[in-house]
DNA sequence: CTGCATCGAAGTGCATGCACTTATTGGGCC
DNA sequence: GGCCCAATAAGTGCATGCACTTCGATGCAG
């Protein structure tokens, strides 16, 4: 059949990197499950390409850790043992007070404003127990927090992790009580970053993410495929 | 021309594969300084491949940040702000400083004594200024801190981002003298390592980073290609 | 001589097709 | 019946070729 022809008028960017947007978000937000199978001719269907674009599309999400290509035997989204989720975790508890720390000293007055209006009004979101929009929040929350440290490197650090971590993160405010805490946390944070007491924050982020951290460990395993040698990577 | 045929024979992983640890490699050793262009016509020719192989090679490293793609305007090394680069040695000095934190807490017996015995064998290259061997030295030496956080995740980030900042910081021990004061440096972070005190780590592997981003800052203004609109990124 | 349109060459983006590898299934053998 | 192996199907890896975009050169008007 006829090769491309007038696609290329309605493009924004490359189809190629429209595919890695839309396969990393499906992956992040959970509808591409870790170990499901990234199949070559289904997902060049799926986007009416051919197979050329998808596997520039594969390639990139490996490089970016989000999925993993065995040569000759395709490509999976990343998996990952529950060891290395500690560690992601422990590395995210890092990150997450080093921005504090530099946000309690660096934040502007609209900064530190902004901030505290937003959490005082997620109050009411744990009142109201509204577990989809807190968590929505919550994104916002720490975004806040990592463009205040004014080191956008650390920053995509931050985030980067954020993400690797969100597959296997699902459902963590559910646990009964768990809103609650997580806004005394953040309350914590925020009264040591406007108080300007950079070891405080780092601290209380420090605590908030190992809290996040124990809650969510135990989801893991439900997705481990069966695969014995990944067992060995960290 | 005939296809492919009996290549597959020799080969380790996937051509691609191979090509982006060449690439990478040759950015990382500055043999592709920031700014260069990446030809996928040359590229295919010096690997003797065709051009699907090498558009793959370059989508990865662009998801990796070695490189960038510009949208039918090719792809070039990666180049940088000094701004970004000032935040790229902050984020090293948080991620050094935890590593070495935790490895105070965490190495075994063993590695501790690996650590010290590597660098009191450096001594020797201070004394006799060799450059070259020093900066050997000086990636084992680091390697062996990210390893002893015993932290994985960690250890890549600091090592992705060391990777990063690398074709930046050139012949930064020629600097006289600095060559001496790296190895004191290093002997503060050894000796709180050794003796188990983990905030003096932290805070002997911060300082260090911090004098080697200050030795490195005045590097990239050389650096910097001519356009004007990278300034906006951070 | 300068500014601008036009043409051409070079280079990028993707479709298609062939070679090769891996997974699977159905028969022959023990 | 279980085991092995060949034959086949499915899927991955790369080469080739066409359509489109960008950039530079040339020619013409002002």
């Amino acid at each position: 059949m006829m090769q491309q022809q007038r696609r290329a008028l309605l493009r924004a960017g490359t189809t190629v990197d429209e595919m890695v947007r839309v396969l990393a978000d499906d992956i992040l937000k959970g509808l591409l499950p870790p170990g499901e199978k990234l199949d070559e001719p289904k997902l060049a269907e799926r986007f009416g390409v051919s197979r050329t674009p998808v596997r520039e599309a594969l390639g990139q999400l490996s490089a970016m850790g989000l999925a993993e290509r065995r040569p000759n035997r395709g490509c999976v989204v990343a998996t990952i043992t529950d060891h290395r989720l500690t560690e992601m975790f422990e590395a995210m508890a890092e990150l997450e007070a080093a921005c504090a720390r530099l946000a309690a000293q660096r934040m502007s007055a609209g900064e530190r404003r902004a901030l505290s209006d937003l959490h005082q009004q997620s109050a009411d979101l744990v009142h109201k127990g509204a577990l989809d929009e807190y968590a929505a929040f919550n994104m916002q929350f720490h975004s806040l927090l990592y463009e205040g440290c004014h080191s956008g490197y650390l920053a995509d650090l931050v985030s980067t992790t954020r993400s690797r971590v969100a597959p296997f993160r699902r459902a963590q405010f559910n646990v009964l009580g768990r809103l609650r805490k997580s806004w005394d946390e953040h309350d914590a944070i925020v009264t040591a970053i406007l108080r300007g007491e950079a070891e405080t924050a780092d601290r209380a982020a420090r605590a908030h993410v190992i809290v996040v951290s124990a809650a969510s460990a135990s989801f893991v395993s439900d997705h481990r495929s069966s695969t014995p040698e990944e067992m060995s990577d960290a």
